[in-house]
DNA sequence: ACTTTAGAGCGAACCGTTTCGCTCTAAAAA
DNA sequence: TTTTTAGAGCGAAACGGTTCGCTCTAAAGT
């Protein structure tokens, strides 16, 4: 008998009885017996002793594999009986998958957001995944922690609606073989799967209705700190630009994605010595704060100044005389999204080889909201 | 040699082979020496190689227990050299424990919602805990499935701000000894942890602000779908009661929860041929729906008529004029909410023994919008 | 100098799954 | 009837941590 031996087989009683003792101790064994109403959940090995099956088997029973109709009934009743539900956790420990998605958002309270969560949250349960939202609060350091925090919660993938404008804090992501797709805004510097819009183009349609409308005094209010805020104003220069229109310093008005920005700057175009006939303005906060502003003046649209709006939610419903809106198909970019993230994750094949981008057309939908200049 | 110590050798060296084999296959050793630059992370039994310690130490040095100053510089710079991070995964199979609570909100699109949200986000993220966001959308059966789904997940706790206002569905979670706090809304029917404002009081004090201020022909626009907005409604008729002012039926505007709700409502009120000199919103986006009516018509506060609003968000700051708010200290109830689940997480202990009630009060903003009426 | 004692270190079991590589059975092929 | 072969079943290792109960060392107490 060589030491080996010897050490092995101590081992084997040592583990027999302290097995032994921690079940009496804290095993559903004393839980059970003692009648306590919050059982520990069934697991997998109970339905072995239920069963008599082994450990495999029912793990391939519960994976969809093959295993005989006698032996699948046993399970089956098994499972019923003891309300066993598979370990997620446990699971993921060895697949290596949590089954959950970090979704990163520039701002949590905004109503453009909700809506997306709203969206995604459906379409990845479809899936049977969960989602772990963080709130970047429109910081960029906390943008970067919360990537961090995430990869570390060791999700299988990554949406994200940013706030930098700059890729670069995605790094760890990438290092991490983390899928990452994009949504509504782009990375300045960095390729990454993308599903969106094509901002200038959209911004460049709906300025033309207003100039097909015989306007030429048009002014913009849009956000500049977020790449598609850039690109719808790029689209509204063009479209100036284009119709041999110019644009006032004064009429372009700039700055944070807000209510506030809306409002605070059609305040401001109203009370102008000339002011314009018609203002675009760039998203959904702006466009809510813009008509605010509007109707708390003495002037109302279309007579007095014409509107275009972005982004369709649900005020924009009820709202007389209705608006003219650039609306983006927000239920189909989610699913394309997850889509294509699920096939990220399925595939294991990394963005490198190939980055797919979608940019989805909008739609314009008209309203009473401009009115027709005569030249 | 018995056949037991026998066939322990024998799994020994099989051990050895198989283990050598996955390596070979799948394992670190590969990835590294192909040089593929997405590596496994490093795990405890990296740290245990470099540092000749034993898992058990380095386990207790990972959880803040005492080690030699000679071994914690060890082990310290080996996490620095193969940027370890504990998998919390692992962790959590042992322990039980996810570092999840599950944020289950009645519509995830509502504003009210979302402020919610970031403040329990930041909260929960102070406690290094994340969170899953299930949107019930407004649907009682959504709600339960997102219950299961939540378990399902081994969520440690549950923060509920419910659609149902029977709390018997939660009965799942109560099985599984999974504490729950719920924010805002209570139940008629279960008992649970719970934070929030005394609606019924909100309701009363600002209906009697318009009371003082001489209106007698006050309406009341609210939702009567959820407990609180009951109770709201309640409020109103108690201050109307107690001031002996009756109550026509057409100025009590009830529906659901919604922006559209206050706007339609509003509208009508205002068409009435003796319209209301008062009116009471009950929620933020049902005041955001009405005031847009007012803004819309011919009609302005305080003027032609006295508006009170509910729930003090981004809107309300840029109003002109001001308009009067009863304002829940939301940063505080969620504050307190995540404070509470924590401590039940923290304690095992089951509400059954003591229910845990906080009811914040609330802050009525002053503003302009009511005018004074001689009588 | 001798006995206590505090506490750091360690081996191995354990959490609840999946999966590898094998054996065994029974139907299909010969 | 005998040989293949498909595929169901099984044992045990593995995933990456935590924890129990022990041993061992060195400082404190006498």
């Amino acid at each position: 008998m060589t030491f080996d031996q010897e050490m092995w087989y101590e081992c084997k009683k040592e583990a027999g009885r302290t097995r032994a003792n921690r079940f009496k101790i804290f095993g559903k064994e004393m839980c059970r017996e003692a009648g306590t109403e919050t059982h520990m959940p069934a697991t997998i090995r109970d339905i072995r002793n239920k069963t008599g099956l082994s450990l495999a088997t029912i793990s391939k029973y519960l994976n969809g594999g093959n295993v005989l109709p006698r032996n699948r009934q046993l399970i089956e009743a098994a499972i019923e009986e003891l309300h066993y539900e598979v370990n997620e956790i446990a699971r993921g420990l060895v697949t290596n998958q949590t089954k959950l998605v970090g979704v990163m958002v520039y701002d949590i309270e905004s109503l453009f957001v909700g809506n997306m969560l709203h969206y995604i949250g459906a379409e990845l349960r479809r899936h049977g995944y969960g989602f772990l939202i963080c709130d970047s609060f429109n910081d960029e350091e906390v943008e970067a922690q919360n990537l961090q925090f995430l990869l570390k919660k060791k999700v299988d993938g990554l949406l994200v609606i940013p706030v930098n404008i700059s890729g670069k804090f995605m790094e760890p992501a990438r290092k991490a073989g983390v899928p990452v797709v994009l949504l509504d805004r782009a990375f300045r510097d960095e390729e990454f799967d993308f599903v969106g819009i094509d901002n200038r183009m959209a911004a460049y349609r709906a300025v033309n209705v207003l100039i097909e409308n015989g306007h030429e005094r048009i002014a913009v209010i849009t956000s500049d700190v977020e790449y598609s805020g850039i690109h719808r104003l790029e689209g509204y220069m063009e479209a100036m630009g284009d119709a041999g229109l110019s644009v006032r310093p004064e009429y372009r008005r700039l700055g944070k994605h807000s209510f506030e920005l809306g409002y605070k700057n059609m305040k401001e175009l109203l009370s102008l010595e000339e002011r314009p006939t018609a203002v675009f303005l760039g998203n959904y906060e702006t466009t809510l704060g813009g008509i605010m502003a509007v109707n708390e003046s003495e002037l109302s649209w279309p007579q007095d100044i014409s509107i275009f709006g972005f982004d369709d939610l649900v005020m924009s419903r009820v709202l007389r005389p209705k608006i003219w809106i650039a609306r983006q198909p927000m239920e189909q970019m989610c699913a394309k999204a997850v889509e294509i993230l699920m096939e990220r994750i399925g595939s294991r094949q990394t963005p490198e080889e190939q980055v797919i981008k979608v940019n989805f057309g909008i739609q314009l939908r008209e309203g009473e909201s401009i009115r027709r200049l005569e030249k």
